[in-house]
DNA sequence: ATGGTTTTCCATCATATGATGGAAACAAAT
DNA sequence: ATTTGTTTCCATCATATGATGGAAAACCAT
């Protein structure tokens, strides 16, 4: 194993925390709030440094982007795995369940997924957290679709909503958890109930072999 | 009438042109990545006519910010208006439409209030668009407590989740819709749609008397 | 130890941006 | 027409930022 095959998978080296850094300043800041400095200061190097191992400050977010995709597609499969012969009811739970807790702890997935609707970059390739290639295989997985080719307008669009019910309860939890006037802890407790609440009966109530697409 | 007082009314005063120049261009770009050189030239003056009338970047975004809030109240009254006598799961479906037709003709305010949540400024004063001033009027409105002062926690979060499922629908659609594979007029329906399948059934099939605050 | 390779930092550049001073153009009242 | 007040633009400044070259330091196999 050569030294660079190496500093690609040791999460001590400094390309490796380079990254960590610039993962949780971008997610903090988004992309033009966060300067190549800050993350260098965050890491304790000099910008050169960052440069060196990273080059372009666009490379450096699409690296941050790449790592937080391959952790949601994990993710998503081990929701997959977990919903396999519950009912319709019962996979909701789970899956919010999971992406709650996942996203509760690393705060910053969901706000690089929102900051990424807003972004004016081409929408195309690496820049993005693409969730169009997760809906199908998400509504096949809830039991809303037989197969991913033959998936309703109207379940992707449930999918989403849902999907983005979560995202916005994480990513403003700064601001509505003194709005609610609840403890960190509590917070999570009534996300996680709240969307359920929402949800669950929505999905259960109706056959969702309505319109197709 | 003096020359400033008309200049704050008239609509083709140069202030006022810039605040429509800014909203839209802070609406599309954000804070940061929206320069007061980009603003200007929209309108077709130079930079410092722009701070001339507004003085700091920072005026102008609150300019900005205030106007939308003033407009979303005035949204949200008449949604209070026209929900009166019906029953919760109408009341959801008025809401829902009267807010969607609103945000859908002007997407900027859904952006910009989405924006705000990632602000790292101090989220004091004029700087945000305030949700959390609305929740509990909203909540009474829809039914869902008797008074401002006594609404539960679980109703002011499923309040916020439904406000969020419609913001990103409309900050989102450039990237959803295509994937949705409908035609823009389609979007609308299908949003619409989408929203009120999810939530008229959880509102309605419960009492929402249960647990309080 | 030595020589080559890799990594890190300092100094610096080019550009973009927010902001301002002052001159010129314009408008309005007398 | 002259004066006074307002508006607009040009030139310019200070700073922040992305980025790079090159010297110094650290590393490593021999």
């Amino acid at each position: 194993m050569t030294r660079l095959e190496k500093a690609l998978q040791d999460p001590d080296s400094m390309k490796a925390r380079i990254l960590a850094s610039a993962r949780r300043l971008f997610g903090a800041n988004g992309y033009s709030d966060t300067t190549t400095r800050m993350i260098a200061g965050d890491v304790g190097i000099d910008v050169s440094t960052l440069h060196y191992h990273w080059g372009e400050k666009q490379e450096l977010y699409e690296g941050v982007v790449g790592a937080v995709n391959a952790e949601i597609t994990e993710r998503f499969i081990a929701v997959e795995r977990r919903c396999r012969g519950a009912d319709v009811g019962r996979r909701l739970e789970i899956a919010i369940d999971v992406m709650c807790d996942y996203l509760f702890e690393y705060p910053e997935v969901s706000n690089l997924i929102l900051f990424g609707y807003f972004r004016k970059a081409d929408h195309t390739a690496a820049f993005d957290i693409n969730i169009t290639q997760y809906i199908s295989s998400i509504a096949v997985a809830m039991g809303l679709a037989a197969d991913p080719d033959s998936v309703s307008v109207q379940a992707k669009a449930r999918i989403l909503a849902v999907w983005h019910a979560v995202l916005n309860f994480i990513s403003g939890q700064d601001y509505f958890r003194p709005m609610l006037g609840v403890a960190p802890k509590a917070y999570t407790d009534v996300v996680k109930e709240t969307l359920k609440f929402i949800l669950v009966p929505a999905f259960s109530t109706e056959t969702n072999s309505g319109t197709v697409s």
